[in-house]
DNA sequence: CAAGCACTTTACGTTAACGTCAACCTCGTC
DNA sequence: GACGAGGTTGACGTTAACGTAAAGTGCTTG
């Protein structure tokens, strides 16, 4: 269990204005605790674009925020090419045309609708997460009066 | 686009109490929007358990709300294994020993823990969600103002 | 009774998201 | 200059969660 760097406070050369701080492919992994060869995947899946220097892959600050996006969404549930539409369409939005834009308020709404649903899902089983604690420590007072 | 019977409103016969309600492998199917085959493997996997009658799956109010309960914990990204280890856990419960209801305890704070981190995702995710909605907003306004 | 429908089991196929391994560069350093 | 610690590209393996197809059972309906 290497400790790994807080992916939000990352420091390291602690002088740097993170503004310009570049990445290895290993410092990310480690800063998300993923492999290098997810973060190669989601490059594979257009997730991501690093520039290169010479044959090694360059992560910049807009590349660390597409990284963390990414895992978010992913723990929410989202498949890496819903994840990618957003990302993507979000990018080439200055110069979108209105067609795309349109679709992309559209995902969104979609993104969202989803969210809420899974509000509601959370809410519902956090009840009965509760419901069932309540009864496993009834129980182990029952258990603890006895024999 | 067959009308899904709503899953918790569920009638039918609408004399029926719920309670001796019984159901067959189709009606859940059509009930969840899922396929019988989803079911039958989730019985596979040891989530469900319905009585038979003959060769037939015949499933009761509790085999309803499993099935209810494991498509949440799916939304919420929650693997099977996962939901098995809650579910099967709590119909053990009341003859359970000290040993696991304590187990029982720890993987629901896991749970717990897990939903808390989502909820902070979400609340993230509706935040930029938000702001590429406004961007769009706007470039779409200002493509309206000219040519 | 034949047809059709819903159910059954068995078994192989499929997809997403990586893991794993081989074979190769390239740098700093001992 | 050997070496270890990183990096690279293939290419094949793996797992979860089903889909799909084949072949059979059982009711009830024209």
């Amino acid at each position: 269990m290497t400790q790994p760097t807080s992916p939000d406070t990352a420091s390291g050369q602690e002088a740097l204005p993170r503004q310009h701080r570049q990445y290895t492919i290993g410092e990310l992994a480690k800063m998300f605790e993923v492999t290098p060869r997810t973060i190669r995947f989601y490059e594979q899946e257009g997730l991501l674009a690093p520039r290169r220097e010479g044959q090694k892959r360059i992560y910049r600050e807009k590349d660390r925020v597409r990284l963390k996006l990414t895992l978010r969404g992913k723990r929410l549930g989202f498949s890496l090419g819903e994840i990618r539409e957003v990302v993507m369409m979000y990018d080439a939005m200055p110069d979108g045309n209105a067609r795309q834009l349109r679709r992309l308020l559209e995902i969104l709404a979609e993104k969202r609708a989803n969210l809420e649903r899974q509000l509601e899902d959370i809410r519902l089983m956090r009840m009965e997460l509760d419901d069932v604690d309540h009864r496993a420590r009834e129980v182990l007072r029952g258990l603890g009066h006895e024999a």
